[in-house]
DNA sequence: AGATTCGCCTGAGAGC
DNA sequence: TGCTCTCAGGCGAATC
């Protein structure tokens, strides 16, 4: 499923593509997603040039130039097809968007947990984006922080640092990652996790999704074009712990535990992770 | 307010 | 082969 790297390798794939273009067009195919896409939605974009495609957690954020932004999300299995206009429409293309490039954006998600709603100019904030914590790769995300809004917490730490009001876009996958990199078990409760391992773990968060960050742009450049083109579940790296249960832990061997903590599925070592 | 559970979906994989 | 069943998972909404 798409993570914040992998949204990010898709937001730079794009943005060379449709930064300039005008939207010329626009198709509706399907609009039962998370949220249904709202009536007027092509009218609102056609005739439209975009301005900036930029990220905000998993959220893609695409500018317009009267100010108004289209926010995308992939949910679990969205992605962004940038296709030659000729292309024939296949099952759970829901969204075209025909450009003055004359490529057409596609928004393809089978599951449709994914997201397509118009953010008006008019409005200065957006309720899905107005209670997001700081970007974990900011400078505003830092051990501290985290420590100071987990007092009093008795959440699993893993809970909170996917809790997109304390940092933003850190999913299942790379909360299990960063805990193992940070050796803090997945089912601590956070209000007691000290404030120097909280410095280790955002340092974790900020060393693992950067480098898969990197990863998906290094995995762009093989392919030549538009990552956006590209399965993002590709560009996962190698991951330490994450659907590895009975594996060796890549650090000691032991074989790495898989746990329910708030209904999902978490990995973790239990000699390195404490 | 904080913690927990629910619900939305389909494809993949397991089991028969 | 083909059917049925289970499960995964982002994340806001609903509930406790």
């Amino acid at each position: 499923m798409p993570e914040l790297p992998e949204v990010e390798t898709v937001r730079r794939g794009l943005e060379p593509h449709l930064v300039g273009c005008t939207i010329e067009e626009v198709r509706v195919h399907e609009r039962r997603l998370r949220w249904p896409v709202e009536r007027g939605f092509a009218q609102k974009l056609r005739g439209r040039i975009i301005r900036s495609v930029e990220r905000r957690a998993k959220y893609l954020l695409l500018r317009l130039d009267n100010g108004d932004r289209l926010i995308l999300h992939l949910g679990m299995s969205g992605r962004l097809l940038l296709l030659e206009p000729a292309t024939p429409r296949r099952k759970h293309d829901h969204l075209d968007l025909r450009l003055s490039s004359h490529r057409r954006l596609c928004f393809h998600d089978p599951r449709r947990f994914g997201t397509a709603l118009l953010w008006p100019a008019s409005r200065r904030t957006h309720a899905l984006l107005k209670n997001l914590g700081p970007e974990p790769l900011s400078d505003a995300f830092d051990g501290n922080g985290l420590f100071e809004k987990s007092r009093g917490r008795t959440v699993a730490v893993k809970n909170f640092l996917m809790d997109g009001r304390i940092v933003a876009g850190v999913g299942n996958i790379y909360a299990s990652e960063s805990l193992f990199h940070a050796g803090i078990r997945p089912g601590t409760t956070a209000g007691r996790i000290p404030r120097a391992r909280y410095r280790r773990l955002a340092e974790a968060v900020r060393a693992v999704l950067g480098a898969a960050v990197e990863q998906g742009g290094t995995t762009l450049k093989d392919h030549g074009f538009v990552g956006a083109h590209t399965d993002p579940g590709r560009f996962q790296v190698r991951l330490a712990v994450y659907d590895r249960a009975g594996a060796p832990c890549v650090n000691c061997g032991t074989s790495i535990r898989r746990l329910l903590v708030g209904q999902r599925s978490s990995f973790y070592c239990p000699r390195c992770q404490r």
